[in-house]
DNA sequence: GGGGCCATGTAACCCGTTACATGATTGA
DNA sequence: TCAATCATGTAACGGGTTACATGGCCCC
């Protein structure tokens, strides 16, 4: 049990083909605007290589699939190789969270901002977390796991939250963001230390 | 406004310098535990380089501080320069947030979990969340300047949230998840279509 | 005709993490 | 005495992102 990232990509897509049988421009679309989307992001960049050494390791099989007047596909499905793969990845310990918000540094760092930006990256922001809300709400709930339920409701919670938070606090923010910009000129900010 | 990752470290270096004084080390305790600790983390590899390099290019300045029986202490000051260039990299349009979750990975596969394994990481997860909102309230608030108060209270909202949320379903997921796993010993799971 | 979508892949690059290296002091 | 904290740094490694490369079809 020692801790090691489970979240990099090719485990993620030894997941998801245990779910559905996918095309590596599928699983790009599932990290896109899925269930997952909230909580593991990657590109074609990162995908392609993991199912191609994936394969190399008997962990998936391939299968091309010509289609009338598209490109071919080549559908990937997990073998039990990849099944006991993927539950000995599940069973280390996780790894903490790591999130990375451009957004909040520019709201923390606020005084430094012009008003106008300001208002407009946060209710860019503020859209963000109501269209995931939107998102996560729209997905069929029929037929799907435990699981996969489970990190969907608490995706929507989580979104609902902050919009709600956000919205109600909008105003308040940003007057007094401005305040404090006419107070000081300089500003002088305190980290906040613990009490 | 291109859109540049404006969450590098050498940037969130000249932020918290703006906000007090620090060394290295101060900084990676601030990354720690602080009020960014939710949203931005750096280790000591990727601090001191940046700090290096800020120097370097004029953006901080830095005096050693003997300290009596301990180490010295190397203490960077942001300059106007560095205020320039942090107010420029501020203006970027944010990058989209990036989130990833060992722990929601599990739970969304926790169909191929053991179930003690399972209860294990779900109290260990819902109990960071409680420890995070714990966290973000026992920092002082005192003199704080308005970004910093909406990012720590957004921080509560949004760990409470998720803190309540598991609180209020650990039973019945847990419970559905062995229910399901009793229906089927080899679990087909459909990944839930857009409707 | 052009833009957008379907579809697959490669290569370079960047950045951050991890591990390594050093060393003094304090408290258990 | 041993672990932890304070304190600064370097070097290798790894992984993912970005950009590049290719090509056909469909709709406007």
């Amino acid at each position: 049990m020692e801790r090691v990232d489970i979240v990099d990509v090719k485990t993620l897509c030894l997941g998801i083909l245990t779910m559905k049988d996918s095309s590596g421009y599928d699983i790009r679309q599932y990290f896109e605007e899925g269930p997952f989307s909230h909580f593991a992001q990657a590109g074609y960049g990162s995908i392609y290589p993991a199912l191609g050494k994936a394969l190399e390791e008997g962990l998936v099989t391939c299968r091309a699939e010509s289609q009338d007047g598209r490109p071919d596909r080549k559908v990937y499905s997990i073998t039990p190789t990849g099944r006991l793969y993927l539950t000995q990845q599940l069973h280390h310990q996780p790894g903490p969270d790591k999130f990375r918000s451009d957004y909040l540094v520019s709201f923390l760092f606020a005084a430094h901002l012009e008003p106008a930006h300001l208002r407009t990256i946060f209710d860019e922001y503020q859209r963000t977390f109501a269209a995931n809300v939107d998102m996560l709400s729209s997905l069929d709930s029929d037929g799907i796991s435990p699981g996969n339920a489970f990190v969907r409701e608490l995706g929507i919670v989580l979104y609902g939250a902050v919009a709600e938070y956000m919205a109600e606090n909008r105003e308040r923010f940003l007057e007094s963001v401005n305040a404090a910009a006419e107070d000081n000129s300089e500003p002088r900010i305190s980290l906040g230390e613990r009490t």
